[in-house]
DNA sequence: AAAAACATGCAACTTAAGTGCATTATTTCT
DNA sequence: AGAAATAATGCACTTAAGTTGCATGTTTTT
């Protein structure tokens, strides 16, 4: 049985041929991709599905939604896939403006904030704006 | 001439009947309006005419639109409308999961954070969602 | 093997956002 | 002031992401 099957079994979610494929994406790429990215990886199979697919990650668990300011939903594998740490994703995402891409940076997580009386904080969510390594390597 | 009169012209933008009224709408709330919000107190009138007066408030730097997680986008006003001061607006954003509120906690700004080498950051955008003040109160 | 539960594919719907263009209002110029 | 230019508004239409219903196919359970 392949990793990819074990990791989705943990996380009770049946291995179809596609949820394997899609994990398969997710995990071969570092940033977070939409559903458009998906669909064009996937010739084979229908956006409904695919959205029905990713939706099942993100309630298992096995994936985090990102909002990074463009309007569209991207998607990226938690951090700790495996394990059954599942502690919130308080990491940061870095949204560049000149490739569009956004980056789960991972190690850097959302310092503490002190919120006024009466108000509890359940989840956050911090992306910063602007140009990536990549981006402004090329001048 | 009337004050609001006064800070759209300090912005270059027309006051024409629609744009005070919604700067008035705006400065009337504390909490992050959507577009839909703005229609529901506008009989008169037009989507698209508020959509576009919106948009020009936030060209011209007089309100910030919010991201708030739930995709649809939110304004507000900025926090010194009438000065010349235009640095970002690096407050934080709460968003209640109980009354679907965003608010503008302008006092609380959002922390310095060290990113990787290479990366150039030029905006941030900090959303911590939860329960508000108001709903945490009227359990 | 039959029944139940779940996954997939297709079509259709919903909603926010955005554009094109004609009309109306406002400003600018002479 | 009057004409020309510029900008604002209203209406219709388009786009795109997200989402749901339902029929069909597949896997699991008993």
């Amino acid at each position: 049985m392949g990793d990819i099957e074990l990791v989705l079994k943990e996380h009770h979610i049946r291995p179809t041929a596609i949820r394997l494929l899609m994990y398969k994406f997710l995990s071969e790429r570092d940033i977070a991709v939409t559903l458009n990215d998906i669909e064009s990886g996937f010739d084979k199979s229908e956006r409904t599905t695919l959205y029905r697919t990713i939706k099942t990650f993100e309630k298992k668990g096995l994936v985090h939604q990102i909002d990074d300011g463009t309007g569209i939903a991207k998607y990226a594998l938690d951090e700790k896939g495996t394990g059954e740490n599942q502690s919130q994703d308080l990491h940061l995402h870095f949204h560049c403006e000149k490739c569009n891409e956004t980056i789960c940076l991972t190690d850097h997580k959302i310092p503490h904030i002190s919120l006024p009386k009466g108000f509890v904080s359940k989840d956050m969510n911090l992306v910063i704006k602007g140009i990536c390594d990549k981006c402004s390597e090329k001048k």
